[in-house]
DNA sequence: GGACAATTGGACTATTATTGTCTAATTGTC
DNA sequence: GACAATTAGACAATAATAGTCCAATTGTCC
């Protein structure tokens, strides 16, 4: 890792809780530089502005995420294991994190705002990786998805689309991991 | 309870829990007008600043607070229980809900700086009680501070200055706790 | 319905905070 | 000492907030 690299993942290890703790609006850069350890002015030489700050911890959350995914998914077990797996990782990662915080809803909305791009791509990836698993499940005669009249890749966006409707439908809340958990029994079910 | 003392206490009860995330500073009046369920303009109508509504808060506090150790100290049992008991009170009520919060430090400050008089009143009122209880105590042949060459007033003024340093030391952390406990063994130990 | 008081959204100004930029001084490194 | 990185601090532009005001709304009592 590049001196510039871990420079910035310092930087952004550091601005994660404060962002959490306030929201986007009331985390100030002064805030951030003062969780860093380190002066405003050396922020803006790591970062042009707030929001190019803010994306570029977006974009490096959902690349390590989507990294952790796909080892989840190529791992071994039967599908619905590594599927709940990856789903898991998916959840911790990119989700809870901000779940706990009282700004959770100005966190994602800022973040759809900001990094709505890499949001999107990450979580089309998503569905194409979980996609694929359940076409070699089906292949291998592990799942049937004949019965619902689906195809992998339709299914994969169901998963998709309903972890992100129980994020923000429960947005912080206890319940979030409950639901998850009653969705995935819910999918073992109907295609095992 | 009158109809306007029951509004004041409501949007106080509201205001605490935004201080304590946001701390004086970043709370704003919007922010407590949310929390209160009311509007801005209303806010202005029951407090006439932000200061004057946090003043109204801490002046609540130490009423409450002092109400409450007078309670414990006129209370059944021995002087020691009935003292910390009365600590345990005014730990509990004055320092816990701040200590727990990030932003302690400054709303210990700020409470100094707009509501000095009350803060250094109920603590006079608090070393007076103590003093009263110590010396009915010595009176009765509890304890004995013969041995400390010190009137009860002086061991009052310490118990409650101790309290204040150990709070500006740990500030928030559980050894606060600890450490308040660990001085009333000691103080036990000293005049028995 | 109509008088009444309380509450509200919204407009407004003055004040303060924050952003983002810049420079000169400082620090630490080779 | 040369060099690059970092810093404190000043700075203008922008945004947020405090506090005030009022017209419109709501609900209550008669």
């Amino acid at each position: 890792m590049s001196e510039r690299d871990a420079k910035t993942d310092h930087i952004l290890d550091a601005a994660l809780p404060v962002f959490v703790r306030h929201g986007f609006r009331k985390a100030s850069m002064a805030d951030i530089a003062r969780a860093a350890g380190i002066s405003r002015a050396s922020l803006y030489l790591s970062f042009k502005s707030k929001e190019d700050l803010f994306r570029a911890g977006s974009t490096r959350a959902h690349a390590r995420t989507m990294r952790d995914v796909e080892a989840a998914l190529s791992g071994d077990g039967d599908v619905f294991g590594r599927i709940e797996t990856a789903m898991a990782v998916f959840q911790r990662e990119l989700i809870a994190p901000f779940a706990g915080s009282a700004d959770a809803i100005e966190l994602f909305d800022v973040n759809m705002a900001l990094a709505k791009d890499i949001t999107l791509a990450a979580r089309a990836r998503l569905v194409a990786l979980l996609a694929q698993a359940l076409s070699d499940a089906e292949t291998a005669g592990m799942i049937n998805l004949g019965s619902l009249q689906a195809r992998p890749a339709d299914v994969a966006g169901v998963i998709v689309a309903a972890i992100d409707g129980i994020k923000h439908a429960e947005g912080a809340g206890p319940k979030f991991a409950e639901d998850m958990q009653l969705f995935m029994r819910l999918l073992r079910a109907a295609i095992s």
